[in-house]
DNA sequence: GACTTAATGCACTAACTAGTTACTTCTGAA
DNA sequence: TTCAGAAGTAACTAGTTAGTGCATTAAGTC
Protein backbone atom coordinates (compact mmCIF):
# COMPACT_ATOMS: atom_id res chain seq x y z
CA UNK A 1 0.00 0.00 0.00
CA UNK A 2 1.19 3.49 -1.01
CA UNK A 3 2.06 6.61 1.26
CA UNK A 4 -0.58 8.35 -0.31
CA UNK A 5 -2.79 5.93 -0.49
CA UNK A 6 -5.99 7.38 2.25
CA UNK A 7 -7.82 4.48 1.82
CA UNK A 8 -5.86 2.37 4.24
CA UNK A 9 -8.47 0.38 6.40
CA UNK A 10 -7.04 1.34 9.27
CA UNK A 11 -5.50 4.71 9.94
CA UNK A 12 -4.64 5.92 13.27
CA UNK A 13 -3.36 9.01 12.63
CA UNK A 14 -5.69 10.23 9.88
CA UNK A 15 -8.71 8.81 12.31
CA UNK A 16 -7.62 11.32 14.85
CA UNK A 17 -7.30 14.12 12.16
CA UNK A 18 -10.68 13.07 10.97
CA UNK A 19 -12.51 13.26 14.33
CA UNK A 20 -10.27 16.30 15.19
CA UNK A 21 -11.69 17.78 12.22
CA UNK A 22 -15.43 17.28 12.66
CA UNK A 23 -15.07 17.89 16.33
CA UNK A 24 -14.19 21.64 14.76
CA UNK A 25 -17.52 21.62 12.84
CA UNK A 26 -19.59 20.31 15.46
CA UNK A 27 -18.39 22.50 18.20
CA UNK A 28 -18.13 25.81 15.96
CA UNK A 29 -21.73 25.13 15.09
CA UNK A 30 -23.14 24.49 18.31
CA UNK A 31 -20.42 25.19 21.18
CA UNK A 32 -19.71 23.01 24.01
CA UNK A 33 -22.35 22.19 25.21
CA UNK A 34 -24.66 21.92 21.85
CA UNK A 35 -22.10 19.56 20.12
CA UNK A 36 -23.23 16.13 19.78
CA UNK A 37 -20.44 13.31 20.61
CA UNK A 38 -22.58 10.83 18.33
CA UNK A 39 -23.07 13.86 15.51
CA UNK A 40 -18.69 14.04 15.50
CA UNK A 41 -18.53 10.65 15.07
CA UNK A 42 -20.93 10.33 11.93
CA UNK A 43 -19.23 13.24 10.69
CA UNK A 44 -15.85 11.84 11.08
CA UNK A 45 -17.20 8.55 10.06
CA UNK A 46 -15.49 7.01 12.69
CA UNK A 47 -17.53 5.09 16.01
CA UNK A 48 -18.36 7.03 18.98
CA UNK A 49 -15.74 4.54 20.88
CA UNK A 50 -13.25 6.12 18.73
CA UNK A 51 -13.51 9.36 19.86
CA UNK A 52 -13.06 7.71 23.51
CA UNK A 53 -10.26 5.62 22.64
CA UNK A 54 -8.12 8.88 21.32
CA UNK A 55 -9.33 11.91 23.42
CA UNK A 56 -11.07 10.26 26.94
CA UNK A 57 -14.04 12.76 26.78
CA UNK A 58 -15.87 15.13 25.32
CA UNK A 59 -14.09 17.91 26.97
CA UNK A 60 -10.79 16.58 26.70
CA UNK A 61 -11.53 16.45 22.31
CA UNK A 62 -13.28 20.18 22.86
CA UNK A 63 -9.23 21.20 24.31
CA UNK A 64 -7.76 19.68 21.86
CA UNK A 65 -9.78 21.19 19.05
CA UNK A 66 -9.12 24.66 20.44
CA UNK A 67 -5.46 24.51 20.84
CA UNK A 68 -4.92 23.40 17.80
CA UNK A 69 -7.24 26.56 16.45
CA UNK A 70 -4.90 28.81 18.47
CA UNK A 71 -1.89 27.13 17.35
CA UNK A 72 -2.93 27.83 13.81
CA UNK A 73 -3.76 31.54 14.09
CA UNK A 74 -0.42 31.93 15.34
CA UNK A 75 1.49 29.68 12.95
CA UNK A 76 -0.54 32.09 10.49
CA UNK A 77 0.75 35.59 11.75
CA UNK A 78 4.03 34.14 12.64
CA UNK A 79 4.35 33.80 8.76
CA UNK A 80 3.61 37.05 8.00
CA UNK A 81 7.34 37.90 8.43
CA UNK A 82 6.01 41.81 9.54
CA UNK A 83 9.92 42.26 10.55
CA UNK A 84 11.10 42.47 7.01
CA UNK A 85 8.66 45.59 6.34
CA UNK A 86 8.68 49.15 6.98
CA UNK A 87 6.37 49.70 10.05
CA UNK A 88 3.16 51.30 8.87
CA UNK A 89 3.53 48.58 6.02
CA UNK A 90 3.11 45.77 8.52
CA UNK A 91 0.90 46.92 11.03
CA UNK A 92 -1.79 47.28 8.13
CA UNK A 93 -0.87 43.82 6.82
CA UNK A 94 -1.46 42.22 10.45
CA UNK A 95 -5.20 44.38 10.33
CA UNK A 96 -5.75 42.98 6.91
CA UNK A 97 -4.55 39.57 7.75
CA UNK A 98 -6.42 39.08 11.28
CA UNK A 99 -9.95 40.77 9.12
CA UNK A 100 -9.09 37.72 6.34
CA UNK A 101 -8.21 34.88 8.70
CA UNK A 102 -11.48 35.59 10.57
CA UNK A 103 -13.52 35.89 7.78
CA UNK A 104 -11.73 32.26 6.48
CA UNK A 105 -12.12 30.83 9.92
CA UNK A 106 -15.61 31.71 11.36
CA UNK A 107 -14.95 28.50 13.57
CA UNK A 108 -12.21 29.93 15.48
CA UNK A 109 -14.49 32.75 16.79
CA UNK A 110 -17.02 30.40 17.96
CA UNK A 111 -14.69 28.51 19.64
CA UNK A 112 -12.89 30.76 21.24
CA UNK A 113 -16.81 32.36 22.42
CA UNK A 114 -17.29 29.08 23.74
CA UNK A 115 -14.24 28.84 25.78
CA UNK A 116 -14.94 32.20 27.40
CA UNK A 117 -18.85 30.93 28.38
CA UNK A 118 -16.52 28.30 30.11
CA UNK A 119 -14.44 30.76 31.88
CA UNK A 120 -11.41 29.08 29.74
CA UNK A 121 -11.09 26.44 31.68
CA UNK A 122 -9.66 24.45 29.10
CA UNK A 123 -6.69 26.51 28.23
CA UNK A 124 -5.71 26.58 31.97
CA UNK A 125 -2.72 25.57 32.08
CA UNK A 126 -1.74 25.87 28.17
CA UNK A 127 1.87 27.61 28.20
CA UNK A 128 2.71 26.84 24.47
CA UNK A 129 -0.31 28.76 23.07
CA UNK A 130 0.64 31.61 26.26
CA UNK A 131 3.87 31.66 24.45
CA UNK A 132 3.16 31.59 20.84
CA UNK A 133 0.48 34.50 21.73
CA UNK A 134 3.30 36.45 24.05
CA UNK A 135 5.90 35.93 20.53
CA UNK A 136 2.95 38.08 18.93
CA UNK A 137 2.98 40.90 20.83
CA UNK A 138 6.56 40.86 20.59
CA UNK A 139 6.17 41.25 16.76
CA UNK A 140 3.30 44.33 17.21
CA UNK A 141 5.64 45.61 20.22
CA UNK A 142 8.83 45.33 17.56
CA UNK A 143 6.95 47.23 14.95
CA UNK A 144 5.50 50.25 17.31
CA UNK A 145 9.39 50.64 18.14
CA UNK A 146 11.02 50.24 14.24
CA UNK A 147 7.59 53.33 14.01
CA UNK A 148 8.39 55.48 16.67
CA UNK A 149 12.02 55.42 15.51
CA UNK A 150 11.26 56.46 11.88
CA UNK A 151 9.57 58.88 13.97
CA UNK A 152 5.97 58.01 11.96
CA UNK A 153 3.72 56.41 15.26
CA UNK A 154 3.67 57.94 18.68
CA UNK A 155 4.96 56.32 21.98
CA UNK A 156 3.43 55.20 24.94
CA UNK A 157 1.41 52.92 23.19
CA UNK A 158 1.12 49.58 25.19
CA UNK A 159 1.46 46.42 22.41
CA UNK A 160 -0.96 44.25 24.56
CA UNK A 161 -4.09 47.05 24.09
CA UNK A 162 -3.11 47.53 20.66
CA UNK A 163 -3.07 43.82 19.69
CA UNK A 164 -6.54 43.37 21.45
CA UNK A 165 -8.12 46.29 19.34
CA UNK A 166 -6.61 45.15 16.21
CA UNK A 167 -8.28 41.82 16.66
CA UNK A 168 -11.43 43.09 18.72
CA UNK A 169 -12.81 45.70 15.72
CA UNK A 170 -12.57 42.29 13.19
CA UNK A 171 -14.10 40.19 15.43
CA UNK A 172 -16.71 41.96 17.35
CA UNK A 173 -18.48 42.91 13.59
CA UNK A 174 -17.86 39.12 12.43
CA UNK A 175 -19.17 37.12 15.77
CA UNK A 176 -22.26 39.95 15.92
CA UNK A 177 -23.18 39.81 12.15
CA UNK A 178 -26.41 37.83 12.54
CA UNK A 179 -28.15 40.40 15.63
CA UNK A 180 -26.17 43.01 13.56
CA UNK A 181 -27.18 42.79 10.21
CA UNK A 182 -31.03 42.59 11.21
CA UNK A 183 -30.74 45.93 14.11
CA UNK A 184 -28.58 47.65 11.99
CA UNK A 185 -31.05 46.74 9.35
CA UNK A 186 -28.14 45.97 6.54
CA UNK A 187 -26.10 43.30 5.30
CA UNK A 188 -23.05 42.88 6.57
CA UNK A 189 -21.97 40.24 4.80
CA UNK A 190 -21.87 41.53 1.26
CA UNK A 191 -18.45 41.64 -0.79
CA UNK A 192 -19.24 45.67 -0.71
CA UNK A 193 -19.88 45.69 3.19
CA UNK A 194 -16.94 43.69 4.37
CA UNK A 195 -14.38 46.05 1.75
CA UNK A 196 -15.68 48.47 3.90
CA UNK A 197 -15.40 47.47 6.73
CA UNK A 198 -11.88 46.54 6.09
CA UNK A 199 -10.66 49.60 5.18
CA UNK A 200 -12.45 51.35 8.35
CA UNK A 201 -10.43 49.14 10.59
CA UNK A 202 -6.93 49.59 8.63
CA UNK A 203 -8.42 53.55 9.32
CA UNK A 204 -8.89 52.80 12.89
CA UNK A 205 -5.75 51.28 13.59
CA UNK A 206 -3.31 53.77 11.52
CA UNK A 207 -5.00 56.67 13.16
CA UNK A 208 -4.42 55.32 16.74
CA UNK A 209 -0.97 54.95 16.26
CA UNK A 210 0.39 57.71 13.92
CA UNK A 211 2.71 60.44 15.82
CA UNK B 1 -52.83 43.11 51.06
CA UNK B 2 -50.93 46.40 51.11
CA UNK B 3 -50.46 47.23 47.68
CA UNK B 4 -46.04 47.13 48.76
CA UNK B 5 -46.52 43.76 49.50
CA UNK B 6 -44.54 41.81 47.57
CA UNK B 7 -45.46 38.29 49.31
CA UNK B 8 -48.98 37.69 48.08
CA UNK B 9 -49.44 34.48 47.41
CA UNK B 10 -50.32 35.25 43.59
CA UNK B 11 -48.94 37.80 41.52
CA UNK B 12 -48.90 36.29 38.06
CA UNK B 13 -47.04 39.86 36.92
CA UNK B 14 -44.21 39.04 40.04
CA UNK B 15 -44.11 35.51 38.96
CA UNK B 16 -43.27 36.20 35.53
CA UNK B 17 -40.49 39.06 36.27
CA UNK B 18 -39.06 36.05 38.41
CA UNK B 19 -38.77 33.66 35.82
CA UNK B 20 -37.67 36.38 33.60
CA UNK B 21 -34.68 37.59 35.77
CA UNK B 22 -34.02 33.96 36.86
CA UNK B 23 -33.74 33.04 32.84
CA UNK B 24 -31.21 35.79 32.62
CA UNK B 25 -28.77 34.90 34.48
CA UNK B 26 -29.21 31.48 33.52
CA UNK B 27 -28.98 31.89 30.09
CA UNK B 28 -25.86 34.30 30.53
CA UNK B 29 -24.24 31.42 32.26
CA UNK B 30 -24.84 28.29 30.42
CA UNK B 31 -26.10 29.68 26.97
CA UNK B 32 -29.13 28.97 25.22
CA UNK B 33 -27.87 25.14 24.90
CA UNK B 34 -26.30 24.79 28.20
CA UNK B 35 -29.19 26.48 30.12
CA UNK B 36 -31.72 24.25 32.37
CA UNK B 37 -35.36 25.19 32.55
CA UNK B 38 -35.67 23.31 36.06
CA UNK B 39 -32.62 25.35 36.93
CA UNK B 40 -34.74 28.28 35.43
CA UNK B 41 -37.36 27.24 37.72
CA UNK B 42 -35.57 26.90 41.02
CA UNK B 43 -34.00 29.96 40.62
CA UNK B 44 -37.23 31.97 40.16
CA UNK B 45 -38.57 30.31 43.20
CA UNK B 46 -41.05 29.53 40.96
CA UNK B 47 -42.60 25.65 39.18
CA UNK B 48 -41.25 24.66 35.60
CA UNK B 49 -45.02 24.20 34.55
CA UNK B 50 -45.49 28.48 35.52
CA UNK B 51 -42.09 28.57 32.48
CA UNK B 52 -44.59 26.81 30.24
CA UNK B 53 -47.38 28.90 31.09
CA UNK B 54 -46.33 32.36 30.72
CA UNK B 55 -43.67 31.50 28.28
CA UNK B 56 -44.89 28.40 25.98
CA UNK B 57 -41.34 26.93 25.56
CA UNK B 58 -37.50 27.30 26.38
CA UNK B 59 -36.96 28.97 22.96
CA UNK B 60 -39.83 31.48 23.21
CA UNK B 61 -38.91 32.29 27.29
CA UNK B 62 -35.00 32.93 25.54
CA UNK B 63 -36.54 35.57 23.30
CA UNK B 64 -37.95 37.12 26.16
CA UNK B 65 -34.99 37.68 28.08
CA UNK B 66 -33.08 38.44 24.65
CA UNK B 67 -35.41 41.44 23.90
CA UNK B 68 -35.77 42.67 27.31
CA UNK B 69 -31.83 42.79 27.37
CA UNK B 70 -31.66 44.90 23.83
CA UNK B 71 -35.23 47.61 25.36
CA UNK B 72 -32.52 48.21 28.66
CA UNK B 73 -29.28 49.23 26.87
CA UNK B 74 -31.15 50.93 24.36
CA UNK B 75 -33.26 52.44 26.63
CA UNK B 76 -30.19 53.43 29.17
CA UNK B 77 -28.27 55.30 25.94
CA UNK B 78 -31.23 57.34 25.25
CA UNK B 79 -31.43 58.87 28.73
CA UNK B 80 -28.06 59.90 28.09
CA UNK B 81 -29.43 62.91 26.46
CA UNK B 82 -25.75 62.75 24.53
CA UNK B 83 -27.79 66.05 21.90
CA UNK B 84 -27.10 68.86 24.90
CA UNK B 85 -23.24 68.11 24.90
CA UNK B 86 -20.71 69.25 22.45
CA UNK B 87 -19.85 66.91 19.79
CA UNK B 88 -16.13 65.56 21.69
CA UNK B 89 -17.90 65.58 25.31
CA UNK B 90 -21.41 63.56 23.87
CA UNK B 91 -18.62 60.87 21.87
CA UNK B 92 -16.69 60.13 25.22
CA UNK B 93 -19.75 59.80 27.26
CA UNK B 94 -20.71 57.31 24.75
CA UNK B 95 -17.57 55.69 24.47
CA UNK B 96 -17.31 55.41 28.73
CA UNK B 97 -20.98 54.76 28.77
CA UNK B 98 -20.97 51.20 26.91
CA UNK B 99 -17.60 50.25 28.57
CA UNK B 100 -19.33 50.65 32.31
CA UNK B 101 -22.44 49.03 30.92
CA UNK B 102 -20.86 45.83 29.45
CA UNK B 103 -18.80 45.95 33.00
CA UNK B 104 -22.02 45.98 34.71
CA UNK B 105 -24.29 43.87 32.68
CA UNK B 106 -21.90 40.77 31.60
CA UNK B 107 -25.21 38.90 30.68
CA UNK B 108 -25.65 40.93 27.82
CA UNK B 109 -22.60 40.06 26.03
CA UNK B 110 -23.05 36.45 26.93
CA UNK B 111 -27.01 36.65 25.88
CA UNK B 112 -25.53 38.42 22.60
CA UNK B 113 -23.03 35.75 21.86
CA UNK B 114 -25.60 32.86 22.55
CA UNK B 115 -28.35 34.54 19.44
CA UNK B 116 -25.47 34.82 17.45
CA UNK B 117 -24.21 31.37 17.83
CA UNK B 118 -27.95 30.71 17.00
CA UNK B 119 -27.59 33.28 13.93
CA UNK B 120 -30.16 35.34 15.30
CA UNK B 121 -32.79 33.45 14.76
CA UNK B 122 -34.87 34.65 18.17
CA UNK B 123 -34.44 38.13 16.49
CA UNK B 124 -35.80 37.18 13.11
CA UNK B 125 -38.99 39.78 13.66
CA UNK B 126 -37.99 41.78 16.66
CA UNK B 127 -38.75 45.37 14.99
CA UNK B 128 -39.08 47.66 18.03
CA UNK B 129 -35.61 46.86 18.82
CA UNK B 130 -34.03 47.00 15.27
CA UNK B 131 -35.76 50.57 15.37
CA UNK B 132 -34.40 51.37 18.98
CA UNK B 133 -31.21 50.42 17.23
CA UNK B 134 -31.46 53.24 14.33
CA UNK B 135 -32.40 55.66 16.80
CA UNK B 136 -29.08 54.92 18.31
CA UNK B 137 -27.19 55.57 15.05
CA UNK B 138 -29.47 58.63 14.48
CA UNK B 139 -28.17 59.83 17.90
CA UNK B 140 -24.39 58.99 16.58
CA UNK B 141 -25.15 60.84 13.32
CA UNK B 142 -25.95 63.98 15.25
CA UNK B 143 -23.15 64.20 17.23
CA UNK B 144 -20.93 63.40 13.84
CA UNK B 145 -22.62 66.42 12.09
CA UNK B 146 -22.31 68.51 15.10
CA UNK B 147 -18.66 67.27 15.18
CA UNK B 148 -18.10 68.38 11.79
CA UNK B 149 -19.72 71.51 11.81
CA UNK B 150 -17.34 73.06 14.78
CA UNK B 151 -14.52 71.72 12.85
CA UNK B 152 -13.35 69.06 15.38
CA UNK B 153 -14.18 66.11 13.31
CA UNK B 154 -13.62 64.89 9.81
CA UNK B 155 -16.07 64.13 7.88
CA UNK B 156 -17.23 60.77 5.59
CA UNK B 157 -17.22 58.87 8.50
CA UNK B 158 -20.32 56.13 8.84
CA UNK B 159 -22.32 56.51 11.74
CA UNK B 160 -22.87 52.73 12.25
CA UNK B 161 -19.16 51.70 11.43
CA UNK B 162 -18.57 54.14 14.47
CA UNK B 163 -21.03 52.60 16.50
CA UNK B 164 -19.89 49.37 15.94
CA UNK B 165 -16.55 50.14 16.84
CA UNK B 166 -17.45 51.71 19.99
CA UNK B 167 -19.12 48.76 20.91
CA UNK B 168 -16.11 46.42 19.39
CA UNK B 169 -13.34 47.70 21.71
CA UNK B 170 -15.21 46.97 24.92
CA UNK B 171 -17.11 44.32 24.36
CA UNK B 172 -14.02 42.31 22.86
CA UNK B 173 -11.94 43.14 25.78
CA UNK B 174 -14.51 41.85 28.06
CA UNK B 175 -16.19 39.06 26.37
CA UNK B 176 -12.40 37.12 26.27
CA UNK B 177 -11.48 38.45 29.02
CA UNK B 178 -11.05 34.62 30.50
CA UNK B 179 -8.65 33.49 27.29
CA UNK B 180 -7.14 37.28 27.32
CA UNK B 181 -6.03 36.73 30.53
CA UNK B 182 -4.31 33.62 30.54
CA UNK B 183 -2.93 34.05 26.89
CA UNK B 184 -1.42 37.29 27.20
CA UNK B 185 -0.48 36.59 30.94
CA UNK B 186 -2.06 39.25 32.74
CA UNK B 187 -4.91 39.76 34.70
CA UNK B 188 -7.29 42.02 32.61
CA UNK B 189 -9.68 42.40 35.33
CA UNK B 190 -7.94 44.29 38.35
CA UNK B 191 -9.22 48.30 38.34
CA UNK B 192 -6.10 49.45 37.07
CA UNK B 193 -6.23 47.33 34.00
CA UNK B 194 -10.09 48.47 33.20
CA UNK B 195 -9.10 51.66 33.36
CA UNK B 196 -6.34 51.77 31.35
CA UNK B 197 -8.42 49.64 28.95
CA UNK B 198 -11.18 52.74 29.03
CA UNK B 199 -8.77 55.36 28.62
CA UNK B 200 -7.08 53.24 25.70
CA UNK B 201 -10.72 53.32 24.26
CA UNK B 202 -11.47 56.87 24.26
CA UNK B 203 -8.32 57.57 22.70
CA UNK B 204 -8.85 55.32 19.45
CA UNK B 205 -12.28 56.59 19.44
CA UNK B 206 -11.31 60.68 19.48
CA UNK B 207 -8.73 59.64 16.92
CA UNK B 208 -10.71 57.97 15.12
CA UNK B 209 -13.16 61.08 14.58
CA UNK B 210 -10.97 63.83 14.77
CA UNK B 211 -9.86 66.22 11.93
C1' DG C 1 -71.06 32.59 49.26
C1' DA C 2 -71.27 30.37 44.88
C1' DC C 3 -68.96 30.65 40.45
C1' DT C 4 -65.45 31.52 37.08
C1' DT C 5 -60.97 32.03 35.72
C1' DA C 6 -56.24 32.25 36.29
C1' DA C 7 -52.18 30.66 39.07
C1' DT C 8 -49.75 26.86 40.94
C1' DG C 9 -47.84 22.18 41.99
C1' DC C 10 -46.67 17.35 41.36
C1' DA C 11 -45.63 13.50 39.06
C1' DC C 12 -44.86 11.65 34.77
C1' DT C 13 -42.90 10.52 29.91
C1' DA C 14 -40.59 10.14 25.78
C1' DA C 15 -36.54 11.29 23.86
C1' DC C 16 -31.86 12.08 24.22
C1' DT C 17 -26.90 11.84 25.65
C1' DA C 18 -22.13 11.00 27.48
C1' DG C 19 -19.76 7.31 28.36
C1' DT C 20 -18.95 1.94 28.64
C1' DT C 21 -18.86 -3.13 27.98
C1' DA C 22 -17.74 -6.75 25.44
C1' DC C 23 -16.62 -8.07 21.32
C1' DT C 24 -14.44 -8.60 16.35
C1' DT C 25 -11.00 -7.46 12.90
C1' DC C 26 -6.74 -6.07 11.23
C1' DT C 27 -1.55 -5.22 11.25
C1' DG C 28 3.10 -5.92 11.69
C1' DA C 29 6.94 -7.91 14.19
C1' DA C 30 9.27 -12.11 15.41
C1' DT D 1 2.71 -18.45 10.37
C1' DT D 2 1.64 -16.91 14.68
C1' DC D 3 0.03 -13.84 17.91
C1' DA D 4 -0.13 -9.68 20.78
C1' DG D 5 -1.78 -5.48 20.71
C1' DA D 6 -4.03 -1.79 18.35
C1' DA D 7 -8.08 -0.26 15.58
C1' DG D 8 -12.71 -0.54 15.09
C1' DT D 9 -17.90 -1.73 16.00
C1' DA D 10 -22.58 -2.33 17.94
C1' DA D 11 -25.50 -2.45 21.60
C1' DC D 12 -26.24 -0.98 26.06
C1' DT D 13 -26.65 1.89 30.54
C1' DA D 14 -27.57 5.27 33.74
C1' DG D 15 -28.67 9.68 34.10
C1' DT D 16 -30.70 13.85 32.27
C1' DT D 17 -33.97 16.96 29.94
C1' DA D 18 -37.79 19.61 27.68
C1' DG D 19 -42.27 19.42 27.88
C1' DT D 20 -47.36 17.70 29.75
C1' DG D 21 -51.66 15.96 32.05
C1' DC D 22 -54.28 16.75 35.59
C1' DA D 23 -55.65 18.10 40.01
C1' DT D 24 -55.67 21.91 43.35
C1' DT D 25 -55.87 26.51 45.12
C1' DA D 26 -56.56 31.35 45.24
C1' DA D 27 -58.71 35.90 43.55
C1' DG D 28 -62.07 38.61 41.72
C1' DT D 29 -67.11 39.13 40.41
C1' DC D 30 -71.87 39.08 41.01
Amino acid sequence: MSATDTKKKRDAEATRKRILEAAKKEFAKNGLGGARVDEIADRAKANKRMIYHYFGSKEDLFRAVLEAAYLHIRNAEKRLELDNLPADEALEKLVKFTWDYYLKHPEFITLVNSENLHRARHLKDAETIADATMGLVAMVEKILLRGQEQGIFRDGIDSVQLNITIAAIGYYYLTNRFTGSILFKRDMMNPEALEERLSFNVETIMRLVRA
